[in-house]
DNA sequence: TCTTTAATATGACAAATATCATATAATTCC
DNA sequence: GGAATTATATGATATTTGTCATATTAAAGA
């Protein structure tokens, strides 16, 4: 439904929120520790995002990457659609050409709703509203 | 959240449930193509569901697999917990180790009630079930 | 302008998953 | 009992996904 990929991104991106800013930049090494995504791979993560704008990034000295105020609006579902497409999220649960109402798989109305649900959700939050459920100790962000 | 073993399987239960019975018994290779699956694998998966007991199986001529009346009344989740094992359904959406309410990672809010109602469904529909569904029009199995 | 620092780009490598192939064992029918 | 048939067992190959390594480019500061 969601790879490793988005996971390890979406960790990221969140430990970013919590912790970067225009003035603050981070660097890699120093965020996938904390978060537990292996160093390569998280930075190929956050270059593609970059690339993508949805975070911000610098380089040289005093460089890193960083959540402009504009990226923190931006809801989680960018993370995701940046990372694993469009299809991967909306796709049939049973691989289906299509996922509609008019033809459904077995399995669509056991699933349906509550991907449904699911998708709502990571289009209505945004990074921010997330990172501040961490703040506030709502919810949880490393290991 | 489900693997793709796991859809084939579904499916070719499915398909067993509609047109198998202890008097017809279905060949793999008689199976696989309207459900779209490899052959070879198909197989393998069959075979594994029958060793478990989840459908029934007896070789040589006139042999095949098939679904005895009471394969017909187990639920669905079976059939993913013999291919995927039990922790892959209720693993954490961002692979945390533990997924619960005392813990919860960021998305566990926004995922946990979809998840749980999803789970819910595999548990309470039968196999029986969902090939009724097929049966009768409300739902769609092939391609 | 030169050195240092950090992201970027590219591609090699590893592991997991999906797919295919072959040999063996059990059942039926003659 | 022997030939044909079909599941079973086992393992090889391919593809996808995840991971690592290296060289390049841009920014900062002296
Ligand atoms: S058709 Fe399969 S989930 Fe919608
Ligand atoms: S802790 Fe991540 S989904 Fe429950």
């Amino acid at each position: 439904m969601i790879s490793t990929s988005s996971k390890y991104a979406i960790k990221g991106v969140l430990f970013l929120a919590m912790h970067s800013s225009e003035a603050k930049k981070i660097m890699v090494k120093d965020i996938c520790t904390p978060i537990n995504v292996p160093q390569a791979y998280l930075a190929k993560l956050l270059q593609e995002l970059s690339r993508q704008k949805i975070i911000s990034s610098t380089r040289g000295p005093k460089g890193g990457f960083y959540l402009s105020d504009e990226n923190r609006s931006q809801p989680l579902i960018k993370i995701v659609h940046a990372i694993d497409g469009q299809r991967r999220m909306n796709a049939c649960v049973l691989s289906l050409k299509t996922c509609d109402e008019n033809r459904p798989c077995p399995l669509h109305k056991l699933v349906s709703p509550a991907k449904k649900q699911f998708i709502k959700s990571l289009k209505e939050k945004t990074i921010e509203n997330l990172a501040n459920n961490i703040a506030n100790g709502i919810s949880f962000l490393p290991l």
